[in-house]
DNA sequence: TCAAAAGTGTTCGTAGTACACCCATGT
DNA sequence: ACATGGGTGTACTACGAACACTTTTGA
């Protein structure tokens, strides 16, 4: 009832004890790159949509996310950086944007724990050596994992998807120069169902996402034509379709 | 190195005593609805987006958005909406989402300050009587506000402009019942360009978002033809263009 | 009967899909 | 020369924008 409004400086004392008598602020990052997953026993040595996950230390046979507790004066993008540098090696990540809150008071066990979600984007060419511990998984082949960290890999997953059809994040999984069949490929294992590597370039030229490069590649192991290669316009994220429909006028 | 990972309760005292020692999570509210702006000083007495505001007790002349610091064992969405039912005494918001974190360690003086923001709809008909301090602005036309609230008000619009193009979340900005008219109106307001009614009722009704009730309305104060009387098909969000290009195969 | 508002129908442009056909290279 | 893969061109479809025209009411 008293206006105290949203000004954290007017919050009394109660509530700031009660963050000191156990809130926990953790950031846990979704890392995914498109790569030749790595149970390849046989048949499907494909390219696939995989996420970066270790070994759980307390819950063992169980995989988590990259991520920790929020300390120092940093932003949490900086946050979730850092962890999965630290944690993982992996100091590559092309674009690293946020997911939801996951807020559920029993969505962990013990001090109640608030996830704040990252997906990060690694180029597929991108050379990464994991530690001990740590591994990569196709999304269709997860092992288990820990707490409700499936859910946040499908979040992630979903929003992917969404976003290579209205925006350039693909320029985050490709290598920075590529013949547009690599290309299909990529957006083939990220939606998860093939995509006509024709239509895609005309698509990407008619929005300027893709340029070409004047350059062409090697050919193949069995032959054909050398291909053309092309590459991202920028660098970071841009939406290149942003009304589906209900254009402002003109 | 040591794969910590992601599992909360492996983290050492320190950082849970640099929790203690002040880090803050606040949850705002961007709270929005399609109605007469107050300032009505003239000619334009059209609807407009306006968003849900209250007095700064300590920054006098600024106005800020509902919310707190987050206490009990909520998940925060019932903490947005617990806030700003008491802060407002608004309590019918059709629907609520998240927005992003804010976590610019400068956003506020002070504690460090984690902001963890919703944006919620209250739809045009509902009656709401605001606590002393307490007003609705037009977005176009916003008082001094405090720390990184216009910011976060920026977000929720162009979530909002965004979501209504390929999403029903119109539903929760329109009353139960509408003739067409009305519900282009709520759009213009929403997008800030003109609507042709006659396309909009198209589109929603091949989408099947909006069905036609049977119902006729009263006609206007100046004559005209009486209404159909329309209503959305859900009353939970929905996407309905999920694809803007890219679908799969068949 | 005239103005005002609602609803219907038509035309047009354009983006995206599917697919056939032509080109360049290695073996 | 032929298989293999890359690139170009051409319908076809469908959705949405724009706008003219008809219908129904109140004054």
């Amino acid at each position: 009832m008293p206006a105290a409004g949203s000004d954290p400086s007017s919050s009394d004392g109660s509530q700031a004890s009660d963050n000191a008598t156990g809130l926990r602020v953790e950031v846990l990052s979704v890392v995914f790159q498109v790569r030749t997953p790595p149970s390849a026993d046989g048949c499907d040595v494909h390219a696939a949509l995989c996420v970066l996950l270790s070994r759980t230390a307390t819950e063992p046979g169980r995989w988590s996310l990259p991520g920790g507790d929020v300390a120092g004066d940093e932003t949490l993008s900086v946050v979730a950086r850092r962890l999965v540098a630290d944690t993982m090696d992996v100091r590559d990540i092309a674009h690293l944007e946020q997911l939801s809150v996951f807020s559920d008071p029993a969505r962990v066990p013990g001090v109640r724990t608030i996830a704040s979600t990252y997906m990060g984007l690694v180029r597929s060419d991108s050379p990464v050596t994991l530690p001990e511990g740590a591994a990569w998984f196709a999304v269709d082949a997860l092992p288990p994992v820990a707490f409700d960290h499936a859910e946040i890999i499908d979040t992630a997953r979903h929003r992917l998807a969404a976003k290579l059809s209205y925006t350039n994040i693909a320029f985050a999984l490709a290598p920075k120069q590529f013949p547009m069949s690599e290309l299909s490929e990529i957006y083939c294992a990220a939606l998860g169902y093939p995509v006509d590597t024709t239509n895609l370039l005309r698509i990407l030229s008619r929005r300027a996402v893709v340029v070409s490069t004047g350059t062409v590649g090697k050919t193949g192991r069995s032959g054909g034509r050398p291909p053309a290669l092309y590459a991202f316009a920028d660098n970071e994220l841009r939406v290149t379709d942003e009304f589906a429909t209900l254009r402002p006028p003109m």
